[in-house]
DNA sequence: GTCTATATACCGATAGAC
DNA sequence: GTCTATCGGTATATAGAC
């Protein structure tokens, strides 16, 4: 503070005070997880007293949900035909550019212990993924499907993150988008009975 | 050890010592996960000295992969005919006698940013699931189509879990095992060139 | 008001006495 | 083998300086 003049146009002017704060956490929350990153460490980083993090964001795990809260991420295109949108799912999860999300995922379900995680998990989920499925699924038991079907994007990461560059993670993307794909087109069409 | 007299045939011996031990730490990682169980808290619920469970099992973490290493556990039943065999999957993962095995899953993947709890969850997904559901498997790319299945499974799970008597585990169970199953069934069922 | 410095109450782990 | 005492670490809260 005391200097911050306000140049709103710059966007790469070096953040100081509270937003430097943020992106510390941000970035040690994504790397090391929750337990593994520190108050004091956060405001190492962000050159700022420990206390001043605590007093400004109430408490580590309120930072850390304020952080990880994936506002202004990108959102899956849901448009065009329905017969395919179980590939472009598994294609747009899988995605580089869509690294920080999935980072930022397991981030939160990794911190899960905390119901108030929990509960931002599930906001997450259901604003990413639930509420615009459900609007464009045909057929019976749609909003139960489109939690099924978030279910099976979560568990995709998850595995492809703990894989570690062996077994889902070493096969080749494209085999897995048909394969998975073609899972989560089995709850997007409308089921026969 | 010392009074370890080998009396294998009770089952219902007052579990003292180490076993003591194990079966607080057990109970606890289950119910309060990895970061809100503490040493002190194991010991005092065993009748012992703190001090005592680092020694007997060298630090924290290793008593929790120790007695989260999901031997001895239950193992689907892979047999039966193959075309229903999803639906038999998504039931047993969430039949109500799994419950320990879903919470013991649940407290692994919530400490998984330690390296070797991820390498635990690998090897448990492995020996459960992949290695014999591989064996099972017609088809091209058998192996990552049981990762893929395993996966599947972990991600309901995880919302089984997270959704907390809402949401996914407010539907009835036999809506989900027929509509989970079918997309399990996708990838069991040989994929169509 | 904003921040600095300090205090409290935990934690896992260890050294060393008995 | 067992336990006391303690170390360095953590999150959090507050008293008081500027």
């Amino acid at each position: 503070m005391g200097d911050d003049r306000r140049v709103e146009t710059t966007e790469t002017a070096p953040p100081t005070g509270r937003e430097a704060v943020e992106r510390a956490a941000l970035g040690m929350f994504e790397e090391q997880g929750y337990a593994g990153t520190s108050v004091r460490a956060i405001a190492g980083a962000a050159g700022v007293d420990p206390a001043l993090v605590i007093r400004w964001f109430g408490s580590k795990e309120d930072l850390f949900l304020r952080v990880l809260s994936l506002t202004e991420k990108p959102v899956p295109d849901l448009t065009g035909p329905l017969d395919t949108l179980g590939e472009r799912l598994v294609a747009f999860a899988l995605a580089p550019g869509q690294r920080d999300v999935r980072r930022d995922l397991t981030a939160l379900v990794r911190a899960s212990d905390s119901s108030s995680v929990r509960s931002r998990l599930r906001q997450i989920t259901r604003t990413l993924f639930v509420e615009r499925l459900v609007e464009r699924l045909d057929g019976p038991n749609a909003e139960l499907r489109s939690h099924l079907i978030a279910s099976q994007l979560g568990g995709l990461l998850q595995s492809w993150d703990v894989a570690e560059d062996q077994n889902v993670a070493a096969a080749s993307r494209d085999r897995i988008i048909t394969l998975y794909g073609a899972a989560l087109q089995a709850l997007i069409d409308p089921p026969v009975e």
